[in-house]
RNA sequence: GCUCCGGUGGUGUAGUUGGUUAACAUACCCGCCUGUCACGUGGGAGAUCGCGGGUUCAAGUCCCGUCCGGAGCGCCA
């Protein structure tokens, strides 16, 4: 007999069927006379009954926690005073007339069968974890972020299938391009010495996509950049990929907030309200002091340059900028060091202070504070002024941490959802390292054309049209209009200090396509492990990878990255220098 | 490359100003138990405290080094 439904799919209304139902022992309870069984599968819990009488009796009593059995009896309603309202099933129970164990099992590692009963798993250090995934991806946490990571993509498919995008794959051994992250190389066989690369993302791809006149393409594509990992960085990850011909940048952004209503509807039942706030990169950096902004809480940098210029506080006198932050509540010194070491990460020179307390101002910089600065910034009673004073960037990312800092110390991040675009980014900014200008977003992003005037003689003034998706503080898309003429991109290479021979070794086949009648196009890229693990509520993209790797990019479950032969190596005419 | 935090039975934690046999919960094994649902109950086994060195009469505890893991900075077109 094979299954006959899900563990998890037993109902009052199956009461008097035979089931044959396959699982996993989540839980086992011997009563002497009684043995009860909570059989596991994907969708649930259901609740077995063995009774002393049971032929199969004796086996059950030998059964443990993650044994793989089959089960076959019939469903009855339990009395109304054993029902578990804690469970789905909790109204039924199956008698046990047969039971096959189809695999023994060694005891788990750690408990796995709380959060199948409703409850919170226990906490479980991650090195164990990722060590025994398998065991891990069984818990019913991981079950309903990979589940809720594929709705997402069915919803993805569902909603650009019908505004006419086409899927289409492109390589993943591709050529290696200049700049941007560090590449995966791939040594080719046929050619030793020569090497592919793992696509950064398609970008290029894309774009000759739109040339050919494809004009909606859209693909969940793995990207791969080989840079140091982070809570929400995997060497390897997931991109939703898109690109449309003649449209605006505001045509795309129409599109994308659409989409994420629509997989927020669909996959969550929430109802977003559109449009997303639409803000330029300048206002949210000096709003927020970032350009991934979390708008689930207030506390807005407020600018204070003027109310400083030329006083007798040298520090801040001749400050380029000066930023203040009032924040509800009075702060320690010691808090205010830490926060300060905050600042500092960012560049920030220092955190100045001043509490607002007994009816004046006290302690830090008080005394030199300007006698109308308080009203002007609203600062009461039982609040601290926190001030930052340098150069623009480093000021206002300086105190911008030191906002999100703060938003989480106080509790203030509101539950929710709060998506906004940002816009007119700068084109370029400037590379100090390498004294010369360099792309903010990629090299085909197009300048703003209202700025093209001050290409040559302000590049630093010049926009893009490039914009940012950002949710709670965190940057889930990004693209940009391109550029589609091929002058204008040639331009572009000479003001990034790429030489028209290097352009056209490295972006030749680019440059070649722009010349065969290329439509005005753009698009973006969705962080797609990002974007779920907001949905699914985790701070970390590893809980919504079935497979991740670890802070040390190793994968934890084969070994990898491991040595390979000496004969796979030679196949691809390379040889391992010995450790520098 | 750098900064910070952590590493104690399988798992999760406690362990005070250094002081007997390293504690607790859970999981595991055995006994008892016929309506449990984190069953209950009695018993048992299980840790050279990541590793190496140092200080000390005495180190889980203090110091140095190292390994492993995590958060961040740099990096991430």
């Amino acid at each position: 007999m094979r299954r006959t439904l899900y563990c998890g799919e037993l109902r009052e209304h199956h009461a008097g069927q035979k089931v044959v139902l396959e699982g996993w022992v989540n839980r086992r309870r011997n009563l002497g006379g009684l043995i009860f069984i909570d059989l596991r599968d994907r969708e649930g819990l259901a609740q077995v009954v063995v009774n002393p009488e049971a032929s199969c009796f004796s086996e059950a009593d030998r059964v443990r926690a993650e044994w793989v059995i089959r089960v076959e009896g019939s469903v009855r309603l339990r009395p109304a005073d054993q029902v578990n309202t804690k469970l789905a099933t909790g109204a039924v129970e199956v008698i046990a007339e047969r039971i096959e164990v189809l695999a023994e099992a060694k005891t788990p590692p750690f408990p796995i069968d709380a959060g199948w009963r409703g409850e919170d798993d226990p906490h479980v250090g991650e090195e164990v974890r990722l060590r025994n995934r398998v065991v891990d991806l069984r818990r019913r946490r991981l079950h309903h972020n990979l589940r809720l990571r594929h709705k997402v993509i069915a919803a993805i498919y569902r909603f650009l299938d019908a505004r006419g995008f086409i899927s289409v794959e492109t390589p993943y051994l591709t050529r290696s391009t200049p700049e941007g992250a560090r590449d995966f190389l791939v040594p080719s066989r046929l050619e030793p010495g020569h090497f592919y690369a793992l696509p950064q993302s398609p970008q290029l791809f894309k774009q000759m996509l739109m040339v050919a006149g494809y004009d909606r393409y859209f693909q969940i594509a793995r990207c791969f950049r080989d840079e140091d990992l982070r809570a929400d960085r995997q060497p390897d990850f997931t991109q939703l990929d898109m690109e449309m011909s003649f449209v605006t940048q505001e045509d795309i952004i129409a599109l994308n907030e659409e989409l994420a209503a629509f997989i927020l509807r669909e996959t969550l039942g929430q109802e977003p309200t559109l449009p997303f706030p639409r803000l330029t990169y300048a206002e949210v950096m000096n709003r927020y002091g970032s350009d991934k902004p979390d708008l689930r809480f207030g506390l807005e940098l407020q600018d204070v340059t003027e109310a400083f210029k030329g006083g007798e506080f040298r520090a801040f006198a001749g400050a380029e900028v000066v930023k203040a932050l009032v924040v509800p509540g009075l702060l320690s010194r010691r808090e205010i060091e830490e926060l300060e070491t905050t600042a500092k990460s960012k560049g920030a020179a220092g955190l100045a202070w001043a509490r607002f307390e007994n009816g004046a101002l006290s302690g830090g910089i008080a005394r030199y504070i300007p006698p109308h600065l308080p009203e002007q910034l609203g600062l009461t009673q039982g609040q601290t002024l926190l001030l930052v004073a340098g150069p623009w960037r480093k000021t206002v990312e300086g105190l911008g941490a030191v906002r999100l800092e703060l938003g989480r110390r106080l509790g203030l991040i509101k539950p929710g959802f709060k998506f906004l675009w940002v816009v007119d980014f700068p084109l370029l900014e400037w590379d100090e390292e390498a004294s010369r200008w360099t792309y903010m977003h990629h090299p085909f992003t197009s300048p703003n054309l209202e700025d093209l005037h001050l290409l040559d003689t302000d590049p630093g003034r010049v926009r893009a049209y490039a914009y940012d998706f950002v949710l709670n503080g965190s940057e889930i898309g990004g693209g940009s209009i391109r550029i589609h003429r091929r002058d204008l991109q040639e331009r572009m290479f000479t003001l990034l200090g790429i030489s028209p021979e290097e352009a056209q070794q490295k972006f030749g086949f680019l440059l070649e396509a722009l010349s065969y009648g290329a439509p005005p196009h753009g698009g973006i890229a969705w962080g797609l492990d990002r974007f779920v693990a907001h949905l699914a509520g985790e701070e970390s993209i590893r809980e919504v990878i079935a497979f991740p790797k670890n802070k040390e990019g190793k994968e934890t479950l084969t070994g990898a990255p491991a040595p390979v032969d000496e004969a796979q190596l030679a196949a691809v005419g390379l040889a391992v220098r010995s450790k520098v």
